[in-house]
DNA sequence: TATGAATGAGACTTCATTCAT
DNA sequence: TATGAATGAAGTCTCATTCAT
């Protein structure tokens, strides 16, 4: 967000202030519809209507539908490694800082694939690997990071990749998540914590 | 169907066989299309000169195109739960078994990803959840269901539901497979056994 | 109808005698189909399936759809014509003639319209004026060309061509019916005679 | 609407009027084809040539194809309704009210089947009957009603119900110009004259 | 800068008709 | 003679994008 136009009425109705909240309105609407309905429900005249501008004006901002899409990702992509690495702190331990990116990956997936939102993330984070993109991999894996290369190099966690590590452990988190979401099961406070356990385990040395 | 078709080869242009392979034609086509451009892009004419059909020909074998998309789901998740499963037999010991099944999801996904025919599978599998599809999901984890059922019993694994022991354990060759495909690195022979053997630590009792 | 079908049963297979019967079961089955969906709802396959031939069999008998409109067509009309003059006599007075065509008339208009089957009969009949078409009118209207004629020359009618004459009074019954069966009204037995009455002041002299 | 376009011709280009003007070329395209080549003959395709404007844009005006011709069915009716009681006022004698009518609906009648445009009207008009349709006939029949309800009521008519007075005389007038279309007969002067006189003797008391 | 009417390619689907068997 | 699979033109409608205002 502009923090200038809280703190200063006037900036509100500035050109590039103006324009930046268009720009947001815009893709407010377009989570909002893609949440309800999906990606492939996603019309320009109906995401039009839905941030309350002219059909035209979405092309001031974006190029083109994909270019808007990826800045859609890209947003939802930023808030989700923020939400990720939510109230971890380097001084915490190992462990702890483990469980807690665990359960925030955990939660932020339930709620994703509960909305539909998990389309803009799942549907296409993939296709694209731009440097855009790569950025936001490092600061989304930057505690992620911190966390493996600690761990393995006090010798607690296996010797294998960082991505390694992440899928072996963390990312178990998210086929757990949308398993539930899609009715498999519904795991209690116990037996997530026994996930986390064992997902512990897997990256442990033994 | 025509037996003569099986006993004669000269009869494979006829009747009931001409129809399967056109059936057969369209289902093909239609997976080359997606693998190609994903699931979006087909469509039903670009699928009717694909297959070498006439648009109209495609409605004789397929209500709509709904119907044709959940038939190629079918055929692909068919021909995926047989490729998990091959070479497993009961007989052999615990860990074997699930060493195989791990490889061969990995082997899988990564050809399934790198032909983008991952999208048959991943866009659509969740979808659905119709009967057929639990019938599918059976086959192609009964001997999956074995596996876990037996060691948990056993006590070689944690007290934990077969999906969730699966999703710990036999679904990280998924995510792993998927990394590579994108380029995130790529794994040797040892960085795959060493990946075998966390997923087996997940999962079984210390 | 072929009656030798009704008295050898060898005729019943005979070529001609089978052929009769497809073309029949054909223009039945279409009589059926616009009775149940209206005329456009025709399309050659549910006929085929209605029938209970091949598609390609109705153009051995039909050289094309239109062709076979005009052939329902012509059916239609002429059970039409002989409903009309049904139980009509020359030896009957004037008026009970034209009373017993009037209620013929009404009757017929009224199912027909209920069954939709009025589409055959008022959405094509005015499209044609062939030969046979005429030749059906004439047949339609001896008996009412005759009424008419013979009140017109004994006086009791207007000197006003016979065409007009039935267009004033006989025909005034569809236009009745086909507002009944819009809802318009309900015409009980009185307001029926009333009707016929009237019609009947229409074209005599006063 | 746009005002300025009433005031000043310069502006009947202007956004509002423009809008009203395609609208309207549409329905009057649609009037043109129907009326060449019937209400079956008309495509989406077709109608946006004729009209001059792409096919998309028609579904700017008309929800889909159903919704257009609904109203140009209502334009249609409301045409007729104006010319069926033009010239027609309550303080001419009983007599000459009837004879006008009649012979404004025997012109419509005639002008519209020589154009195939009776089709919007006799196809369409009957299938519908909702509250707008409902609206037109009172309309439509406003004078007419006056006309039956006056000479009932003062004796001169028979005492029947106004759509069977209707029918027995005005709506003979649809007959035979429709009759006269099909090139049944050619009325002259003389004869429309007695089928007036004639249509007036079914309804009067004698 | 913003609008939104207009565009027209292209989506899915139907259906009268043909033709090899 | 009968079949019915196959055809492909034509149908209705959607939607990303443009451009005059």
């Amino acid at each position: 967000m502009n923090e200038r136009s809280f703190t200063n009425p006037l900036y509100a109705l500035s050109g590039s202030a103006l324009m930046k909240d268009k720009r947001q309105k815009i893709i407010d609407a377009a989570e909002t519809l893609i949440a309800e309905s999906g990606f492939q429900g996603l019309s320009m005249h109906k995401l039009a209507k839905e941030a309350g501008v002219a059909a035209g004006t979405i092309y001031r901002y974006f190029s083109d539908k994909e270019d808007l899409l990826q800045q859609v990702r890209l947003e939802v992509a930023q808030r989700n490694a923020e939400a990720i690495q939510r109230d971890v702190d380097e001084s915490m331990p190992l462990k702890e800082r483990f469980r807690k990116m665990w359960l925030n990956i955990f939660d932020l997936s339930v709620s994703n694939i509960d909305n539909l939102k998990n389309r803009a993330q799942y549907d296409s984070l993939p296709c694209v690997r731009s440097h855009e993109t790569k950025e936001i991999e490092r600061k989304m894996f930057s505690k992620v990071d911190q966390l493996f290369t600690e761990g393995r190099e006090t010798g607690v966690f296996k010797p294998l990749d960082n991505p390694v590590l992440a899928a072996l452990s963390l990312e178990v988190s998210v086929t757990l998540a949308r398993k539930q979401s899609l009715g498999y099961y519904q795991l209690d406070q116990d037996a997530i914590e026994a996930a986390i356990e064992a997902s512990w385990d897997a990256i442990i040395t033994h």
